[in-house]
DNA sequence: ACGCCGCCATAGAGAACGTCTATATCTGGG
DNA sequence: CCCAGATATAGACGTTCTCTATGGCGGCGT
């Protein structure tokens, strides 16, 4: 069964002329007799009566007569989808997210999205990294944002780099001092965050390949609580710069160098699964949004 | 865009196998490659992630499923219900129906169709023959049973003949009577029915054709009301036979034949519009009930 | 490391069928 | 009595659909 009999069914069912009908679709009389002969031989019934008039629905004619309307409907509005998915004017997306990409990039990215895609709808899952990446595997969610990692199935644009830098209250000794150097830092009071996150085992691992051995005070779970422990004077932390912006802007959080050193950061990427075809729809949109964004604005 | 390439689409889909799907739906590997490119060139959008794999639905392509499905299923349930109205398995008749038949022919009739097809819905819309006919006409209803009127628009397949007798209460002096003249007839107190009615007229003429004037005793309005006038001996009447046969039969009422008068009958027939093809489905069931009836019986 | 197997894509030939123009057939109306 | 307007039919043409055979690419097992 073609479509085109289906739609010419349609027609002439309305005008009740096979004639007039498909001259509305382009074709010849014959043509359209013959599609609906073809229509009648395959479901076995003829659909119409034949009279001098015109043609009139027979029974069955009018009992095919919705279902016809139903699939044509459903072929437009199918086509109707595709073209709002590529328009991305409309549709759903699900996103991944490591906590503090969560927290701290998300808002404003989400922000922008929304204004720019007002009609789509946007779901945010939060999880460690590793986590994220299983939902993303599991086609849970479309895209995650998290630490950059190596998977054969995925795929990865750079989000921005996440570097972590050093925050101490404001007065504090530190804070006058243009540069600090790593021993200082380590005889300082300390304030971890999470130990199941990535972060952690950055910290721990950057102070041992120094040999030094920090003192740690505090341990938190999440970044926001660790702040709060470093603006109220009890130590202070190696934070993600994106957790600290608004801190720091506010002056009731410091950044302090540490001259001697190196690049503590990771680097944030946008995954995606690699056998899902190039991005299309709302994911494109997502993402042509992430690849305009200014860098700095992030 | 065809019917075949969205249906492989979703077996495609659904198996994520092009082999497999071509497999599934009886044509070759090949063939079923060539209908999703065509699908995808129609939509402007590849449907499938092409893997080492196999074949995933890209974001596009998830988008359009449920379309997909949506047209396919419709089309699957258009067959189906052409199935079922072909066996007239299930479905809906609407008829019309003279007043006489409606109350005593259609519902053993009805009873009879119910049985065999208890899945059809059937309505009945009742009226004099000639608005009965306009309903026809107007397609309201698909069928009609009145009495045989001609018009070129419809066709008439005879029922039966109905007979008007005359009928006495029992004790009457006419029912010891073998038989009675027509003039016996009209010195009686005659009780007619529905003036509007098509029988009322032949009665009249049948009796202005033999230069007899009736004495009219009583009009009712209806078959039901005169035969209980019957009964409680206020006259005698002319009645269709299917009207008195309950009462024939339980011996309220006694017929008597008229020896010297021509029949008095009308010939009752199930009309149809002629530009409505062949009778198929519900019709084709009704009509096929109706012949195949035992004529007594009705 | 190598070859085999399973996957989809491509090429080319042949058949099928959909579409066109032109014409036939029927019927009601002027 | 012919014409207008309706659908059906015939035959030619071209597209396109489907087939067989083959290619290319990766993964997996030996």
């Amino acid at each position: 069964m073609l479509l085109a009999q289906v739609e010419g069914f349609l027609e002439v069912a309305r005008r009740g002329n096979v004639s007039r009908a498909a001259e509305a679709m382009f074709v010849t009389q014959p043509t359209l007799t013959a599609r609906l002969h073809a229509l009648e031989r395959e479901l076995g019934e003829p659909l119409f009566a034949r009279t001098r008039r015109g043609m009139r629905l027979t029974d069955a004619g009018r009992a095919f007569l919705p279902y016809a309307e139903r699939a044509m409907r459903a072929v437009r509005d199918g086509r109707q989808a595709l073209t709002d998915a590529r328009s991305a004017s409309a549709g759903r997306l699900v996103l991944g997210a490591a906590p503090a990409v969560s927290t701290y990039v998300l808002p404003a990215l989400l922000q922008r999205f929304a204004a720019a895609y007002p009609r789509i709808e946007v779901a945010v899952r939060t999880g460690h990294s590793e986590d994220v990446l299983q939902m993303l595997l599991r086609e849970e969610v479309q895209l995650a944002m998290v630490r950059m990692m190596r998977h054969p199935d995925i795929e990865s644009i750079p989000l921005y780099e996440e570097a972590l830098v050093l925050v101490v209250p404001p007065g504090h000794p530190f804070a006058k001092r243009s540069t600090v150097g790593i021993a200082d830092v380590a005889s300082e009071r300390l304030i971890f965050f999470d130990r199941t996150s990535s972060y952690y085992e950055l910290t721990q691992s950057f102070f041992l390949s120094l040999g030094v051995t920090p003192r740690e005070v505090m341990e938190l779970d999440n970044i926001e609580s660790a702040k709060k422990m470093v603006e109220r004077r009890l130590g202070i932390a190696l934070l993600p710069r994106t957790a600290v912006a608004g801190e720091l802007a506010a002056k009731t959080l410091t950044q302090v160098a540490v001259t001697d050193a190196p690049a503590m950061s990771q680097k944030i990427v946008v995954i995606r699964r690699r056998d899902q075809g190039r991005p299309s729809g709302t994911v494109a949109a997502f993402l042509n949004l992430v690849r305009e964004s200014d860098p700095a604005a992030v």
